[in-house]
DNA sequence: CGCCAGGGGAGCT
DNA sequence: AGCTCCCCTGGC
């Protein structure tokens, strides 16, 4: 176990931002992450962070998984000061960071999340880790199920992947899964992408839209410039903004911003 | 009980 | 670009 301070950083927030589905609180200050084929419990108390796990764990992985490395508070500082709406709504939300996620897990986890809700989402995706996913336990006892392959999902039956409560999205995951798993959509090839490249690719993919695409480029691939927009930055843009988001202002840090209007809207509105 | 929305997208016209 | 339908649970 290590103890980090850290700035800009509220697991909390994170937590609520609902970037990842496979993240819940265990305390009052203590959190599980699940990640790839790992396991993390952190419990926070004001800057102070206590990673369970070695130093050399939070090293190699969640360093780079928290985007511990960048500087959230330039990005803050950065926001217009005659933009009220937008200073209100970084500051409600100053520990959210853009996590790096796997890619496969953010594709179909945002496959899922059409006309869905989070609570939901979640719960689709502890389903599947769980029919399809491997058993592993943590170095605590704890018992826990790595996200499913693309080559676990693409030997699915559609009826399964329905009773995991995905509904009419079970073909869709099914499918791509199958795409994923024969090789003839290369993921590896598409972490290498920029981020027009990349969403242009994604969007080849039975049931990725728009947003979607934002999603994975955002969550996955870490292109910050990625500014997804849902029903709920959708309603938010159409009051606040009437003449568009000011992305040239915000260029290559928007995606941040998209996080911090998110979080309001979904807690503070 | 009905109605509606919840981090959309495909498949039409 | 605009429509309809896809599913289904929870809230009112």
């Amino acid at each position: 176990m290590e103890t980090y301070i850290l700035k800009d950083f509220d697991i909390q927030q994170i937590h609520r931002s609902g970037q990842c589905f496979r993240m819940e609180q265990t305390g009052e200050d203590i959190f599980r992450v699940l990640a790839k084929d790992r396991y993390l419990e952190i419990a926070q108390t004001g800057e102070e962070c206590c990673f369970f796990c070695t130093e050399e764990e939070f090293e190699s992985f969640w360093k780079q998984y928290f985007d511990l490395d960048r500087d959230y508070g330039e990005v803050k500082r950065s926001i217009d000061s005659r933009d009220i709406y937008l200073r209100e709504a970084a500051q409600k939300g100053w520990g959210i960071r853009i996590l790096k996620q796997d890619m496969w897990e953010m594709i179909v986890s945002f496959l899922i999340s059409q006309q869905n809700n989070i609570p939901r989402i979640r719960k689709c995706i502890q389903n599947i880790c769980e029919k399809y996913g491997e058993k592993r336990i943590s170095d605590n006892g704890i018992i826990y199920y790595t996200f499913p392959t693309p080559s676990a999902l693409s030997g699915a039956a559609e009826e399964d992947l329905r009773a995991c409560n995905l509904g009419y999205r079970s073909k869709y995951v099914l499918e791509t899964a199958k795409r994923v798993a024969d090789g003839e959509v290369d993921l590896e090839e598409i972490e290498d992408m920029d981020y027009p490249d990349a969403k242009q690719e994604l969007l080849k993919l039975y049931g990725v839209g728009e947003k979607v695409a934002d999603c994975i480029c955002l969550f996955a691939l870490h292109h910050l410039e990625a500014f997804p927009v849902d029903t709920h930055i959708r309603q938010a843009l159409d009051k606040h903004y009437p003449n568009g988001f000011p992305h040239k202002k915000y260029m290559g840090n928007q995606g941040i911003l998209q996080q911090y209007i998110f979080y309001y809207e979904l807690f503070f509105r």
